[in-house]
DNA sequence: GCAAAAGTGTTGAGTTTACACCCATGT
DNA sequence: ACATGGGTGTAAACTCAACACTTTTGC
């Protein structure tokens, strides 16, 4: 049994980033190759038989895009037998989050077309790509609240309202936000920087914050159950 | 590169029991070929090339057991290169869910011998299925809070105490009983049984209560943000 | 009658929600 | 001066945490 099979594998990256005037964007690539041919799909690609399968996403996201990511967790592993017409084909997928300041596409440096798309206007999907993203923002959805992952999203100083928008996009409601500041900083996860946010596009500069991951740990070892949204 | 690769798939499954008496049990297969040969290991194997993943894992615990879970939902794929030493194995991981009165193994039943082992009391595993289990572990933490999976757990009639020991065991702390009661009748998830429990080994006997799945999914339409555990 | 587990309410503390006005900046 | 988003406090509703005695059964 063994030795008959004939499964190929290959790792794959939903990367997202976000601001508050675009929402989340999705990384995508064209593909310049069939099936699926001129079709957008997601960074990704076979895997080598010696390389570690984080790895392999991180080179494919590099190849692909050009791109970094900061954060990159495998979230699930698409199996169906006919997903690919090329024959049996897994895909152990990824996401991957990017800040803001990290996430400019320099295009015609890879061979291949990429782009950002709005999670929420995305174009025909190659494979089951489209449901492959569906799945990592319900992941995400139940990591965020109570791993400080949405600052992987964040430049190192943000403003609070970046911070509360990704949460009010992500969960698809208003947040007020008096009690979302009272809530993130009682739990004194966020340290005042210097900075006033520069040249805003209107209205009075914001404050600038940055994550305080030491405190975060800290209650977390201490064993308080550390909620950061509800 | 895609004609190199030479990764091979398997599919095991991290199948759980829980009664208040014993703690939470996994079922284990102890291996009969090299490699890691007379090591207990998890149910589980080589993938069919035409086969969805679910149903090679249902095929293998049925194999190697002779039970069937209610509940089966994969968590992880483990992919480190060197996990395996007959070359790239990669391990498609599920968690399997079963109610006591269907976890009886009948013994000799199937070629291989198996065992129920104290999640807590593990022999010595094979490959990396320690971490496996504990991954599978961190996973079932994450989603007890939020969704009705303690119910796959219990027989269909059961008392609140035995509800109660199960997340006890999980999140490894004392609960109380009457703010627990409180909490799950509160949101109204039991439905009260005619039967008590019959036969109790001491102390008199517990009403019995099933799951009101239909009260969960009402109260999830809702939008209600459902918390079943804190 | 004793041992063992089940059942049951109240109170105080803490948390969450709802809500509206002034501030700092660019144009 | 006006448009835009940022910053801030309080009171009421609700939820959570702590706590002990009585009941039902088997032996």
């Amino acid at each position: 049994m063994p030795v008959h099979q004939h499964i190929r594998v290959t790792a794959d990256a939903v990367v997202l980033r976000f601001n508050s005037k675009e929402g989340m964007m999705v990384l995508l690539s064209k593909r310049s190759i069939p099936p699926h041919i001129f079709k957008w799909g997601l960074p990704g690609g076979f895997v080598q038989n010696d390389e570690p399968l984080e790895n392999a996403v991180h080179r494919e996201i590099r190849d692909e895009t050009g791109l970094r990511v900061n954060y990159l967790e495998q979230f699930k592993t698409f199996g169906a037998p006919d997903r690919d017409p090329r024959g049996r084909v897994l895909c152990v997928a990824h996401v991957g989050l990017i800040k803001p300041s990290a996430a400019k596409l320099t295009l015609g440096a890879g061979n291949k077309e990429a782009r950002w798309y709005p999670v929420r206007e995305l174009p025909q999907m190659a494979f089951d790509h489209a449901e492959v993203i569906a799945a990592a923002l319900d992941h995400l959805r139940l990591r965020f609240r109570h791993e400080p992952l949405a600052f992987e999203l964040l430049d190192a100083k943000f403003p609070v309202s970046e911070l509360e928008k990704l949460y009010e996009w992500l969960y698809d409601r208003m947040v007020d936000r008096r009690n979302f500041q009272k809530k993130i900083h009682g739990l004194g996860l966020l340290t005042t920087q210097q900075e006033k946010l520069k040249h805003p596009l209107q209205g009075r500069p914001a404050q600038l914050f940055s994550f305080n991951r030491e405190k975060f740990t800290e209650l977390q070892e201490k064993g308080t159950f550390v909620e950061i949204f509800s």
